[in-house]
DNA sequence: GTTTAACCTTG
DNA sequence: AAGGTTAAA
């Protein structure tokens, strides 16, 4: 039976590249809910399908390390083959392929083969974007950013597959990440292409269009616990299909931030924020703010937002202006830093801020000492830490009121 | 142009 | 309630 790769049991088959921590988290940026696929299979090895074929990433100080695994036919148990990377090469975009045509072809299939799948990870993870840079300026712009971004470096937008994107984030509606995972995986294993086997997982490719336009889905989707969004999900991809074709969502990234929006938009279950997610997360489209409950309160919270008329709900407009004041904030990679915030939103994450929190307390607070009967009364069953952390996070509130605006 | 309720499940 | 969308007032 194969199994998941693991770094410690021998390098040999691992290929990597450099890259610092500060320009990419694997933690963070494949946990924080702009895809649902990558799963920590051994401590800090996460192992998903990314151009429909299986990897495990890991990484160290100055390094990103990829394993990826031959194909398993389910068939013949065959290994990865010529007739393989041409079908990959298919699914690359023209420009790609235009490169490919130029460069003399004198590369061993192999090297060939290492090279591209060091291209497909570069491209996944956007390396070209220097995300150091970019924290640079937002910080300068953004004093409250540049709080959270000391603590939460390394988020990184991933360009994904514009079909999962789309799909994933019909599902999103109403909905929490734990269990947008699930369905998601449940999606993959009953209309996906099965991918192979790895210890007790198997995994499957993102389902195509068609399989997910077939009329017999939405049924299906319903009995695997989707609720509403099963018909939205077979309405969608059998709208895209017969109006516009299966090179139409891709060729969305060729298109303004505004026209791939709205463009979006006129699917069913695609409302505004669901657009900007796609649009940002696989449509090259860095200004895109997708505005939901979180982000509406952390532009309440941390940066006093006041909705014209105290507006109860996320209204279109609401949507409108606290996309354009992280645009203006922000600048041009606004969705890129929205999702840094968002991160740090998020309660799994939490434990990483008040780590840093009571570092820092610790070191502003050395002389200042706490009474014991303080402690006891405060304490409340959580830990003795949570005092501690409480106490700072009332600070961090003080202190942003002064410094924000 | 704005607001409200219903929509399917489950952690 | 939970990362929203839709239809109808």
């Amino acid at each position: 039976m194969v199994k998941h790769a693991v770094l410690s049991s021998g390098t040999k088959l691992w290929r990597s590249l450099a890259c610092a921590k500060s320009e990419l988290r694997l933690d963070l940026t494949l946990a924080c809910g702009q895809s649902f696929r990558w799963k920590e299979t051994a401590e800090g090895h996460w192992t998903g399908v990314m151009g429909g074929r299986v990897w495990t990433l890991t990484q160290t100080d100055d390094t990103l390390w990829y394993y990826l695994y031959t194909k398993q036919n389910n068939q013949s148990g065959g290994d990865v083959s010529l007739q393989d990377n041409n079908k990959r090469a298919d699914r690359r975009s023209k420009d790609d392929q235009r490169k490919d045509e130029e460069e003399p072809q004198a590369v061993s299939s192999q090297q060939d083969s290492e090279m591209e799948a060091e291209v497909m990870l570069r491209d996944y993870f956007q390396l070209h974007v220097k995300l150091g840079d970019l924290y640079r300026e937002w910080g300068e712009a953004d004093p409250h950013f540049k709080k959270i971004a000391d603590i939460f470096t390394g988020v990184r937008i991933l360009r994904q597959d514009p079909t999962e994107c789309l799909f994933s984030f019909i599902c999103t509606s109403n909905n929490h990440i734990s269990r947008i995972q699930g369905m998601v995986e449940r999606l993959c294993q009953a209309l996906g292409t099965p991918l192979g086997q790895l210890d007790q997982t198997a995994y499957y490719d993102f389902p195509t269009l068609s399989s997910l336009a077939d009329c017999s889905v939405e049924a299906c989707l319903r009995d695997l616990g989707f609720g509403y969004r099963a018909r939205f999900l077979q309405q969608s991809a059998k709208q895209i299909l017969d109006s516009h074709g299966l090179q139409w969502l891709e060729g969305l990234r060729r298109v303004s931030y505004l026209e791939a929006r709205d463009a979006l938009r006129t699917l069913p279950g695609v409302g505004t924020k669901v657009a900007d997610c796609v649009c940002l997360m696989c449509l090259d489209k860095p200004d895109a703010v997708p505005v939901d409950t979180h982000v509406w309160q952390i532009a309440q919270r941390d940066y006093k937002y006041a909705a014209d008329k105290r507006q109860k709900s996320l209204t279109e407009k609401v949507h409108r202006d606290i996309g354009g004041f992280f645009r203006k904030l922000w600048g041009p990679y606004a969705g890129w830093a929205h999702s840094v915030l968002f991160c740090a939103d998020l309660k799994k994450f939490q434990s990483l801020k008040e780590k840093a929190c009571f570092n820092q307390l610790e070191t502003e607070e050395e002389e200042e000492k706490c009474s014991k009967t303080e402690i006891k009364r405060e304490f409340d069953g959580r830990g003795l830490n949570m005092m501690s952390e409480n106490q700072k996070k009332a600070k961090m509130c003080v202190k942003e009121e002064n410094t924000v605006r």
